[in-house]
DNA sequence: AGCTTGACTACCG
DNA sequence: CCGGTAGCCAAGC
């Protein structure tokens, strides 16, 4: 499991660390790609590209974006999701003051 | 090494 | 509230 070679950060790591981000978000809160990007160290694009990847493990639909909206591609599914998990979303937006995370 | 794309964010009008 | 612009950053070609 020692890996040498990998001085630095490896990609894998990265991701699952915001796989393990995520995974720690509470029922009925929501975080948001920077918040989620600012716990792992690193930018709220490489976020979202990893749960792009393999966000099928992960509680990926508790993930909006800063404004509390949900991302296009998966934008219906997610607020559908929100909203069976009591979380109050109004007019396609989720009040992140509210249910935001970390608080 | 350079260009393009993208589940982003913030600012401006 | 909405559209456009700028900044940022990493992956893919």
């Amino acid at each position: 499991m020692s890996d040498p070679s990998a001085g630095r950060t490896d990609p894998g790591d990265v991701d699952e660390a915001v796989y393990d981000a995520v995974d720690a978000v509470p029922p009925g809160r929501v975080s948001t790609y920077g918040a989620i990007g600012r716990l792992v160290g690193v930018g709220p694009r490489r976020v979202a590209r990893a749960l792009s990847r393999g966000g099928g493990a992960v509680p990926w639909y508790r993930v909006v974006r800063a404004d509390g909206t949900a991302a296009e591609p998966v934008r219906a599914r997610q607020l559908e999701l929100l909203a069976g998990e009591g979380v109050p979303v109004r007019n396609g937006r989720v009040d992140l003051r509210a249910v935001g995370w970390p608080d």
